[in-house]
This record gives C-alpha cells, structure tokens and sequence, in this order.
RNA sequence: GGCCCCGUAGCUCAAUCGGAUAGAGCACGGGAUUUCUAAUCCCGCGGUUGCAGGUUCGAGUCCUGCCGGGGUCACCA
C-alpha cells in the first residue's frame, strides 16, 4: 500500500482525471477536528460558485473506497479512514521500511556535510555540542531521504591562537604533558591557551597604566611579540616550532576523539587548514591574473564586492601571508576537486558567520565555480549563558566533557534499580545524551539558545527521555506480546476505532511528510516535534487503551499498532542521533 | 550608521505555501497506580502574537514604518 508520499500523488492524480479546476491541498487534520487529513477547497468553492455537494462529490469520489467519511467545514473537508485502510498500513508498514522509515527521493545524491570545525586551542564547549547534534543529525536525516553523506570535518590547526597555547604551555607548563597533569589533552591546551591570556591581560594593563593606548600596549605586550614571532617561525618552517605544533595538536586531537567517540561521532574525511591554505593563496593568485582581484600599492590583493552589497575584502596580507578566507577559498576547492558530484556541500557554521560564507560563496561565483552555489550554509543561533555569550578567556564556557558527565550523573539517578550497575550506566549514559541532545535539536537552529546552568537540562516534559521512554514501552509491550505483529495480515479489522487509536496512526501515518521536511529544510526541530507529538499519543493510548487483555480482533491489530509506534519512534531517534535504550 | 537574524502565556518553545477557536512543556493548583514500566496520563490556571498602518474571503505568518534584543561590516580565526 502506498504511504504518504505515494498517496498523495496517487490523489493528485486522480483529481487531473477527474478534471477538477483546482487541486486541493492536503494537510493534517488539526487534533481537535474529526478526521485524519483535510482537504483545502476554499478555491475550488469558489470557483464552483459555492455549491458544496458539489465539491464533496468532485474531490471525495476518485479517491476509491478507503475513506470512511468526509466532512465539509468552512472551506475545508475532513476525511477520515476505514479500520481495513489502517489495517494494512500497519501491515505494509511492518513490511516496507523503504517508503516508511527510508525514502528514496533523494536516491542517488550525494551531500558533504562538515562539522563541527574545531580550533585546535581548547576544548570543545557547549557550542560545539549544537553544531554536533545539528551536523549528525542532518546527516543522517538526508541518508534517510536515499543520499549518500559524507562527514567531513575541518580542523582550524594554524594561525595565532595556537601560537598563544604553545606559548603559553612553554611559559607555564613545560616539560609537562597532558599525561603527567592527569588531563585530557585538549583541556590541558586549553589551560595553556587560558594562562597565557591571563599573563598577556596583565601585561597589557601595566602598559595602560604607565600611559600607553589600549590598542598599542595590545600589541606591544611582549607576550603578543612573542606570539607573533612564533606565527613567523612557524611559517617558515623552523623544525623546533614545528615539532612544538605537532605534538600539541595530537594531545588536543586525542582529546577531541574521545569526545567524538562518545557522541558516536565518525569522520569520512578530515581537513586541515595548514595543507589548504596554500592551495587558497594559489587560487587568489590565479583571480588576480585574471582581473577578477585588485592588489593595493602595498601589495596586498583585494575583491571588490561592492556590487553584491558585500563590501571590500583582503584576501592576501601586504606580506603574503593568507587570511581566513583564502583557506577557505581553497577548502571549498578541494572538497569540489575530490568530490565533482556533490549535490550540496554543507558547512554547519554559526549565524555570526553569515557574512563571511556569503563572501565565499561571492568569491567562488566570480571565480567561475560552477558548484558555487551547491554550497549550503546551516547558519545556527549562539547558545548564550544567562550572562552572554561564553567567553574561553573569562572563563564562562561551558565545557562539552563536563557536561556531558553531568548528565550522565542525574540520569543514572532517575535509573531503575533493579539492573546491574554495568547497565545502568549503560543506561545513564543514553538518556542523559538523549536529554542533552534533544534539548540542542528541538529548537530552529537560527535562532539562539539560552542555556541556564544552574536550572540544567529536563529530563521530563518535552525531551529526549520522554521519547526514550515511549521506545522502552513499546519494546516491553511487544515482547510480553509475544506474537508476530505481522499476525495481523491474517486477521481482521476491527468494526471501529477508538479516539486514542486514530489519534495514533493518523500522527504514524504523517512520518514520511515529516522526515523529509526535517532533512530539505535542514531543521531536525520539526522531526523533534513530530517525534513528541507521536509519543505522547502513543502515551495516550497505552494508558487508556489494553493490548494484551483486550479480546480479538482489536489485540492483535493494537500489537501491530505498538509495533509500528515502535519503528516510527526509532526512525525519530536515528534521525536525530538519540540512542534508544532497551529499558529505563 | 549599512546589512542580516530574532521578538508569541511568568519561563522555554510550537503553529505543516496565508487557513478552522494561536498550541505544548516547565512552573502553579487538583486528580489517576486491584490493569501492558507513573521518566506516564487526565483536569484547571495562564495571550491585545513588541507597536502602528497596509494587502484579502482569511495575517503570528506577506508589505511599509517604528520600538527592543543579538550578530556582522578586521591585513583576527
């Protein structure tokens, strides 16, 4: 039987033959109206002259025998469905996840997707845990849909922050290594970056007080000399530097893999800014030859953007040396080099960096890139503390690790008992990812994150666990069943449903429509939605409606119902990177 | 100052191309466990959708202006 997708074309379809002058729009049937999908005929009453048996005989007829009824209101109608319609969408359901669980609309495309591009001088912060769950999520969400996705991350591993923590680590910490302070390598770079900018901060206000400006004494500070002489060895290749560089960025990659390792995080490729930046400076050279770039008297080259409302940009220093766009420039290059097919190269970036990726997109174009505008920018809102935005240099971040243990803690607190402690932080450990990550995903991206530290993350109400927990239910009930759902193909329907039951499959019925939604406007907070909504009708029906005592035909069809309940809340889950626990 | 994003219940968020009486969670008050896991369910309370106009059968949604918050416009990354 066709599923959403198939069906509504089916319809349309069916409108053409029968000649309708306008084609109705399909929806949902709001909760508090009788019905499963509804008709939009407010045109077609219109040009109908407002002759309502008309329009219900016109639109509901070629639809065939599987709706039960069909109610006009104001402009729209309600069309409800018959038990054996629902009977065997259980059925193909349980059958079929390519249609259901799977689609195939994008069969055959291929998307990159990077994530989550961190710098290689501290640790990842709660605004990396964002970018993560969006770019996983995404990721997932379009390999669904049928594509292909590769995850591809950017290490942002040269320029003057890390001069600053190698700096700071020789100042301060040498000869010590992560091992030997008991830490993890990316927070021990970061307490070197952190006690540099703390030294450097007091440098520049005795500067300030013997009278100097604050932009002079910033960079006269001899820390900041420093810094920038270590850039320029770095730069030039000096091999102590160098081997200096090297080690520091494995302790911090070995950090970061331990985080991605828990998040369940796997790259397909992974890109470093030190082996691009020469690549982009190629390519800046390359626009300059061909009149598309200026070069300044001083020798530094320059696009002008004026004409697309962009302003100027310098894209080589008067020294040569590269900026943040000329790696970037020659990224994007690369990534189009190695993969020629990309349907869309995704970049999750945050929304303070919507003009810097319309600048590259900009450049790419005048360049003659022909892919140039297969690259999408999933722009995401800053997740603020209640006093701002985070700041590594005060101090105020929220550090990723940290959290993530904190709420692994209070899970393992709500966690039954009656488990071996071995799987109840096995346990723990799901549902407070899940909380974290559903609180991360549920909101638009665009739009900024308040995250309250002293009122943490819920565990109840509209999260991650209440998901979780529709899951565990339905798993339960399934195997106290103890039969095959698919039983049901020798069964009957029952003669009627009840409210809670309609309620369910009409919410089951709709997850195609959604998970596409969710991957082509690259929002996982519609999924995050639907994904609630779901549960809490499966919660609605599992309180007030027996399965296992209720007498036949209505058991068998309700454990088919729990079944497919069941996969469409894990098809939620996968597609937003929630793990499912067997029991909570 | 220019450009971009946001503004919906006390708080955090929804609202399916412009559609029906703007819905959830938290908080607060009340109720449900001889029944498949109460991380659940049911009931109540809670709104001039920032303000003022405009477009139309219909506007939280689109247009114009204003107010408020954030971001950005670096030879930083």
């Amino acid at each position: 039987m066709p599923f959403w997708h198939a069906l509504l074309k089916q319809w349309e379809q069916a409108w053409r033959n029968a000649d309708l002058p306008v084609i109705p729009r399909v929806s949902l049937t709001p909760p508090d109206q009788q019905g499963i999908l509804t008709l939009n005929v407010f045109p077609l009453l219109k040009a109908y002259g407002g002759d309502t048996k008309r329009v219900i005989e016109s639109v509901v007829h070629p639809l065939g025998n599987a709706v039960k009824q069909a109610e006009l209101i104001k402009g729209f109608i309600n069309l409800s469905f018959t038990p054996s319609f629902w009977r065997e969408f259980l059925i193909s359901a349980l059958h079929e996840p390519l249609g259901y669980t799977h689609l195939d609309l994008a069969q055959g495309q291929r998307l990159m997707i990077e994530y989550p591009s961190p710098n290689t001088n501290k640790p990842l912060h709660l605004g990396h845990l964002r970018n993560l769950c969006l770019g996983e999520s995404v990721a997932r969400l379009w390999e669904r849909l049928g594509a292909s996705v590769l995850r591809v991350n950017l290490v942002n591993d040269r320029g003057i922050h890390i001069s600053k923590s190698m700096l700071g680590w020789k100042k301060f910490f040498a000869p010590q290594t992560p091992r030997d302070a008991g830490q993890k390598g990316d927070h021990f770079v970061g307490a070197c970056y952190v006690a540099f900018e703390k030294a450097y901060k007091a440098e520049v206000e005795t500067l300030i007080a013997r009278g100097m400006s604050e932009a002079d004494a910033l960079v006269q500070a001899p820390l900041f000399q420093e810094a920038q002489s270590l850039l320029q060895a770095w730069e030039a290749g000096d091999s102590e530097v160098l081997a200096l560089w090297k080690t520091m960025n494995d302790w911090v990659y070995e950090g970061f893999e331990v985080t991605f390792k828990r998040l369940g995080v796997k790259f397909d490729r992974v890109y470093y800014e030190s082996e691009t930046y020469t690549l982009g400076k190629a390519i800046v050279r390359e626009g300059l030859q061909q009149g598309i770039f200026y070069q300044a008297e001083d020798g530094s080259i320059w696009a002008d953007l004026t004409s697309e409302g962009l302003g100027r940009k310098v894209l080589l220093r008067r020294d040569g040396t590269s900026v943040y766009i000329t790696q970037d420039l020659g990224t994007a290059d690369l990534k189009f080099k190695e993969y020629p097919d990309l349907t869309y190269s995704v970049y999750v970036i945050g929304n303070e960096q919507d003009h810097h990726m319309k600048v590259l997109i900009a450049l790419l174009r005048r360049l003659g890139r022909p892919w140039a505008d297969r690259i999408y920018h999933l722009s995401y809102g800053m997740v603020e503390l209640p006093t701002g935005r985070m700041k590594t240099r005060e101090g105020s971040v929220v550090d990723a690790d940290d959290l993530l243990d904190e709420m692994h803690m209070r899970a393992y607190e709500l966690t039954d008992e009656g488990v071996s402690d071995t799987e109840r932080h096995t346990i723990a450990e799901m549902v407070g990812q899940g909380a974290l990550r559903f609180y991360l995903l549920r909101t638009d991206p665009k739009k900024t994150i308040v995250f309250d530290p002293t009122e943490s993350i819920d565990l109840k109400g509209f999260t991650g666990p209440f998901l979780q927990y529709g899951y565990v239910r339905a798993k339960r009930l399934q195997e106290k069943a103890g039969e095959d759902p698919l039983s049901l193909s020798k069964a009957p329907a029952p003669d009627t449903l009840s409210p809670p039951e309609e309620s369910l499959l009409q919410q089951l019925f709709a997850l195609p429509y959604f998970l596409e939604s969710a991957a082509r406007g690259f929002d996982p907070a519609i999924l995050a939605h639907y994904g609630y909504e779901l549960t809490r009708r499966f919660n609605e029906f599992y309180q007030t409606v027996p399965v296992l005592a209720a007498s036949e035909p209505e058991r068998t069809f309700r454990i088919a119902l729990t079944a497919v309940y069941r996969r469409a809340i894990l098809a939620v889950l996968e597609g937003l990177a929630i793990p499912p626990p067997e029991r909570m």
